[in-house]
DNA sequence: TAGAATTACGGAGGACGTAAGAATA
DNA sequence: TATTCTTACGTCCTCCGTAATTCTA
């Protein structure tokens, strides 16, 4: 155990980084420029490295990995902060639920339906991306979040690092590959996973599942993005697969649903499309209750 | 993303539990008791809550929180310092590993027999708990770290928040649970594990499999330690079992050589015992040729 | 040469030590 | 009453803003 490394330092370091230049980050953060630049100088100076290339703004190599820590870091901050201010805050009539796209659905709409009939609930759903669920959850902004990623059958998700935070398993169903109608796989029964790898993909981060996550679960390189979709709306993703624009990864039951497309099950390599609940270890009364609904 | 709560703060208010006193806290971390006692004021004022309870100091329920974040942020904060320094180091003709008891074995000592064979090579070899193990990966006073631990076959064992660390398996072998000579189970060919929840277990967390992590597996409460063992030796905590003290679970092949005792292999539920590599992003070349001999 | 980062410098606030004051076992 | 934590207070040092300077696209 050595020393400081101020988190003042490592927010005004990934703030430089995101904006690509030091008088933005300042304006962003409510400093001069001239406190920023004494920032990076202080981390560099601490750290014995240089850490961020001027202009134009880059990270060095060592920028890069400090990079691979300091926003975990400040996000644990944070969280450890709101893990302490849950504690001796009153609990709400309101309840809020972040949601990653592919985990909202019927299951969700229902337990929330069944929760409101106990007693007066004010609910509020946010739909975001995946990293923005964990973030919600951790800093209390959420009272509880779903989240979905593809794993094999029964195992959990690969979350990153969220401390004593609760994880149950809510729900498990097959994973499907959408095409196009016209596609000519698209009469097939089920598909393999490797053999899709060259064929051409949407990469749709925030709503189907990340095409690095196939690659990973299929042990194979490819699944190359031909276009890059930014949003959280399933209907979206599937217009564009409809229309040609490549492949996506989703679950069955909800990739079933789409005009236009057809669905197939992944058969090869085994594979769920899983649906996970996350809740902080002391969860609000109205979180607790909807985690039961959800986990049976 | 708020405010600052500073890791040196934290790093007192941690030491203040540990040592449950200001003033050994103070005297360890070379402050005067009053400087430690404005600390954890300072931390109670910003997080508007009560983290200790003086005389005699226990942590409050905020204070237990912040436990859950506050050792995993300081190691990170000193891992993400590690990850820089190691990218200035150069490359060295030392070798450390750090090694958990029971991920010690003859596949480690051929493979560094034989990376000594390709050239000089000053090898040092640590043999500590799992979470020691850990630490000193991440704050690069190890090269390279092997853990162990028990998980579903070609599952990768449960570790908390390793950054950009990569992990790599090793080897799977069965589970055995080391019974002494004339205990009863010892001439059965196979045991179930929720069969021996009763049983009376050696608690050995740094050298045999932690009897939480059992309970975790088996699904079955239990597993009560009868006798607490401290150290990383694996024939000190068996010839505990041999002397008739209690039950503990080991790999197969280790615990199949000690006298006095029988080992039985866990047939259910469906287990092995994993050993996994750990080394840094950026892996110093001995440690690299390392973890190529040992992955195969 | 204009935009952008660095350096110089000064004031306000913070951090820690000394020392005196409360609180509890 | 002795030990242990808290409070008061002074000093030093750090942090950030203003403003002048240097750098580079």
């Amino acid at each position: 155990m050595l020393m400081p490394m101020d988190p003042h330092l490592l927010r005004t370091f990934v703030a430089v980084l995101e904006h690509r230049s030091f008088s933005t980050a300042a304006s962003v953060l409510g400093y001069t420029q001239s406190a920023v630049s004494q920032h990076i100088a202080a981390l560099e100076a601490d750290l014995g490295a240089r850490l961020v290339e001027r202009r134009p703004v880059a990270p060095t190599a060592a920028g890069l990995r400090l990079m691979e820590h300091a926003p975990a870091l400040l996000l644990r901050l944070d969280a450890a902060r709101a893990d302490i201010a849950r504690l001796h805050r009153a609990p709400d009539a309101r309840l809020a639920v972040a949601c990653s796209p592919a985990a909202f659905g019927p299951a969700l709409a229902r337990a929330l339906a069944q929760l409101r009939a106990d007693g007066p609930v004010e609910v509020e759903v946010h739909v975001l991306a995946r990293d923005a669920v964990i973030e919600e959850v951790l800093t209390a902004r959420a009272d509880l979040g779903l989240v979905d990623g593809v794993a094999a059958p029964s195992d959990p998700l690969p979350l990153p690092d969220l401390g004593p935070t609760v994880t149950l398993a809510v729900a498990e169903e097959p994973l499907a590959v959408l095409f196009p109608h016209t596609h000519p796989l698209a009469r097939r029964a089920s598909v393999r996973l490797p053999d899709l790898a060259q064929a051409q993909w949407i990469d749709a981060p925030g709503t189907a599942v990340p095409l690095a996550r196939l690659r990973e679960v299929s042990h194979t390189p490819g699944f190359h993005p031909r276009i890059r979709h930014h949003g959280t709306d399933p209907h979206a993703v599937a217009a564009l697969a409809a229309a040609g624009h490549g492949l996506t990864a989703l679950p069955l039951s909800l990739a079933a649903g789409f005009p236009g497309t057809t669905a197939v099950p992944v058969r090869v390599p085994r594979l769920v499309h899983r649906t996970e609940l996350l809740h902080p270890a002391g969860p609000t009364p109205h979180a607790a209750r909807l985690a039961a609904l959800l986990t049976g």
